[in-house]
DNA sequence: CTGAAAGCGCTTACAG
DNA sequence: CTGAAAGCGCTTACAG
């Protein structure tokens, strides 16, 4: 295990009797140009000496690495796994290696990783930001694509779900079954440039049914596990919470699925006493009980959708900014209860 | 979106009045030999120019980027997540960035994951291997952590669970709640010099209790949600199937998971027509109905030992390799049936 | 404390 | 088809 002596295309040279010029081409799959005896030479002389190419070297060179990064908030999410294997995918078929950032909710960690690209080690981002500084990423100069729609006038890429309508189609269905008192749980980045597209659904779906809004039902917090056992927390402490919800919108699915385990153990039944809607429609949903109803999110589309689009900027900086959403689709399980709509 | 014309430390030079050796001191943070004043004028001038160090140059340089590439085989495995979140903070803490690499139980996404590695990109490896070439991997003499015990003699650092006990402390639980037809479901890496612990440790249970190992019930089976599908199908296709299997060892909690619900969805209760414990105890092992009896595995301090062992392999690459094993912890849920021991 | 110079391992016009 | 040379952006002895 010590330092290796690392062979370099000079070694090579030597002992296949061409210049580094010469090893340089057969090396780099450029092709052309290169005498089928020297190539057979060289390529006897990389065997012999077990040479491997320095792509640190390559990428100081010719300012390419071949590398992207998908920099992720939750890894632990099958949400984003998914997403970032359909990505994955599409960016190794065309000699990419995919790379993942996990960003954990955290800024400074985010920071950190933006700073890993912007020193040279990536040729392209996909990122779903944790910020909404997004003029800071755009300035980096470097091909990005934003998994999130953050804003509707985009500065970069953007792939993602078109998170308004996916919002809207799950109030609908909590309206349509009856319920009046509608909460909602989501993350908020809090800037009001930048209202949370959840929040605006929301904000808007209750000035068109004439409801009013109620801050206390509006709760900020974390789309993950440790978000739902709070969230179950701030519910229960809400005085005479049963008079005002009836139904809650959450962010996305495992902060709702933690919410019904959270509040299953306070003796809550969910889909009975409280009904909760969800967003993404990761596996679990399916299995934990009650199964929850939630609006699907395309995973596979949208993680290919990443890969196109990062491909096409890298190999055309210039060209116009895209933006790619795909609907969600209501998955109906047991988590919402049907009510009588005059209640 | 234009390529960037690269600001370096020359220009930072000009700007400043001093040398790139100057500039180059106060970039590089070790510290000392430069006067304040001189320091002053570089640091204004790389405020003023935007000037990023680049990390590839800096990495061709010093033969160190300072990023460890973290590889496991399935992303959107909470067991894995976790852990190599766990081995991300310890890494952070001293320097290094870290990455995530899929490779899906994907041999040639290992592959190029590992060639990566060999071309210079990162100062350390940890990885689950999905193949049992560890010798290939040892060869490249990149400082590299296992992640799970391949072999007992290892040529590797090591951290992971100590899998021989952790199955054994799973399968005699089933002994003790009189099951007696015991299967086994677990991936196979396929090479008997490395038998997979899970199954030397079952058939070493067999040979203690006396029990013939019937080739039928040993599953092999990919740990993936697949794979439950895949387990639930064999286990119902085999004639008077539970009359030759009262109990399943799974070889992780998503398989085990998957398999649950699978069977469920064919009417068999499990928990009651047929006991199931699991490996790693994941969240949704909580979550599941029944939830799952499983033996826990410590994701926090499994990644944190990965880290860092790989810290000290690092520091110094001639020291012996170390192998750091923790416990399993039996946890009981609903899955596993108590059945009379004379049954 | 500071600068000139060599060099990390490669690629790429430029001649030939 | 091939080689000598310059250079990617940095660091690091070596002098001073």
């Amino acid at each position: 295990m010590s330092k290796k002596p690392s062979i370099s295309i000079i070694e090579v040279a030597q002992l296949a009797g061409v210049s580094k010029s010469t090893v340089s081409r057969v090396v780099s799959d450029r092709g052309g140009s290169v005498s089928p005896e020297a190539e057979a030479k060289v390529l006897a002389a990389i065997e012999e000496l077990g040479y491997i190419r320095n792509h640190i070297a390559v990428g100081l060179r010719t300012q390419r690495t071949w590398m992207v990064l998908i920099m992720v908030p939750d890894i632990a999410n099958p949400f984003w796994a998914e997403t970032a294997r359909a990505a994955q995918d599409g960016l190794e078929a065309a000699g990419y290696s995919v790379v993942i950032g996990n960003t954990d909710w955290n800024e400074v960690r985010q920071e950190r990783y933006l700073g890993l690209a912007r020193s040279g080690r990536f040729d392209g981002l996909i990122l779903n930001s944790v910020t909404n500084d997004l003029e800071a990423i755009r300035s980096m100069r470097i091909p990005t694509v934003l998994l999130g729609e953050r804003s509707e006038n985009p500065c970069l890429d953007t792939v993602g779900t078109d998170t308004l309508a996916a919002t809207r189609r799950a109030l609908d269905y909590l309206w349509a079954t009856g319920h009046r008192r509608i909460a909602i749980a989501t993350s908020e980045y809090g800037s009001e440039r930048f209202l949370s597209l959840r929040r605006r659904a929301y904000a808007d779906f209750l000035a068109e049914k004439g409801l009013s809004l109620d801050p206390a039902i509006v709760f900020q917090i974390r789309l993950s596990e440790e978000g739902g056992r709070e969230l179950a927390r701030s519910i229960l402490a809400l005085p005479d919470w049963q008079r005002r919800i009836d139904s809650i919108f959450c962010g996305n699915d495992v902060l709702a699925i933690a919410t019904i385990e959270a509040l299953g153990e306070a003796g809550v039944i969910v889909g009975r006493d409280l009904s909760i809607i969800g967003l993404d429609d990761i596996p679990a949903a399916a299995h934990c009980r009650p199964a929850l109803t939630t609006v699907r999110k395309q995973r596979e589309k949208t993680g290919r959708a990443a890969a196109e689009l990062l491909l096409a900027r890298i190999a055309d900086p210039e060209r116009p900014f895209e933006k790619r959403l795909f609907p969600g689709e209501l998955v109906t399980r047991e988590s919402v209860a049907e009510r009588r709509a005059d209640q």
